[in-house]
DNA sequence: GCGGAAACGGATTCCGTTTCCGTTACACTC
DNA sequence: GAGTGTAACGGAAACGGAATCCGTTTCCGC
């Protein structure tokens, strides 16, 4: 990334922001045009800094997983064992309503792989506190939590936001639902992260080619 | 409908036809060109008869609904009160993942409105026997049903009914979560129909203006 | 300041949707 | 069964947006 030519650098930014500019308007069906236009650069210098469009998505997707991390790990020092979960999926619910969201792509984001993985551990680390304290039920699995995360992602998302009373009820709704019961036990067996893994990347790739 | 010349009828027919089959291949993907060539017809008599892309994949989804109402009807008739929503859901997710599915658009597709309409009040009923039977939470509403098809869709759909262990396993979790325990009343309200037809028309718009 | 590598910009290609209009052939009359 | 009005057809072309290509410009080490 360093020893790009100064302009180079100045340039990069610039797209950046007026990606990001771009993205508050119009989500992820921003344009290239657009973009280049705002930044006061060609198309090709757009595309010289993000090989695609999906790039460039992805590199606005970034902050959004660092502020995530940052908040599972206030999470992770402050609240009592058996309340992270909870604490933390109603943040990322937040979180996601607030500041616009990347849709799909974001979950595959080569560009925040790196905090993502982090961010998944942190998660695991919750679920497996509330189990232990006894708050969640004990045959849920990270892999579950990462799902639900998505669904509640995708409800959102599908709004970008509004509609709180829906997606607010939606939450409450399952994190009251995980909460250790009388439920049964579950005849389906958990899966493991490598499935989680593909099942990302192909419905990644499936939004993709159809955008 | 009727009324329609008898050349017009055969080709509305071949263009829905090879739609159909095209959809099956490449999803809510497929593309006009390809469509009329397989139909053997020209793409303006595609677009004669179905107004858009968006037009006919509505159409393609029409006889999903109408196979998901005969199936809530079965379930209407020989299933115990208490069992009716858990089997009609697991039925709904099998009959999603083995038959393509239309994505977001179909939620609103203008077309299977009646249908659509119908199969809801069936829903409806179910969670209020389930409710009556005490084998569903009691603050549970027709309303937080609708969402939970929503989100359970959009996982089968991410990947066009791939990865079941996945989807099983959510839609088993999801049915256990529901049911009468010991968890505490929900803080937050649930909401109303009109808002949930509104949700579903925005992300409609926003699903298909980008794709 | 000079040379050449790096970066630029936008015209161009590519690909998919949608429109438009000249042609075709159905259906109805006599 | 020929004649006529018109619904329906087909496919060429316009359009819109992503991605590429290449001639031009800018930077920076010497």
């Amino acid at each position: 990334m360093t020893g790009l030519r100064a302009d180079a650098v100045r340039n990069r930014r610039r797209v950046l922001e007026a990606a990001r500019a771009t993205h508050a308007q119009r989500g992820t069906a921003l344009c290239m045009h657009e973009v280049a236009r705002r930044a006061g650069v060609g198309v090709g210098t757009v595309y010289r800094h993000f090989s695609s469009r999906q790039a460039l998505i992805d590199a606005i997707a970034h902050p959004f997983f660092e502020r995530g991390l940052a908040n599972a790990n206030a999470v992770a020092k402050t609240e009592p064992e058996g309340e992270r979960f909870t604490r933390f999926l109603r943040g990322f619910a937040e979180e996601l309503a607030s500041h616009g969201v990347p849709g799909h792509c974001m979950w595959d984001a080569p560009a925040a792989r790196p905090v993502r993985t982090e961010l998944r551990g942190l998660v695991a680390g919750f679920v497996e506190s509330g189990r232990c304290a006894g708050t969640l039920r004990p045959d849920l699995t990270a892999e579950d939590a990462f799902a639900l995360l998505w669904t509640i992602a995708m409800l959102i998302d599908a709004t970008d936001g509004q509609n709180p009373e829906i997606w607010r009820r939606h939450v409450e709704l399952q994190l009251d639902g995980l909460r250790t019961g009388l439920p049964g036990r579950l005849e389906v067996p958990p899966f493991e992260l490598d499935q989680w893994d593909r099942f990302v990347r192909e419905s990644a790739a499936r939004a993709g080619s159809s955008e």
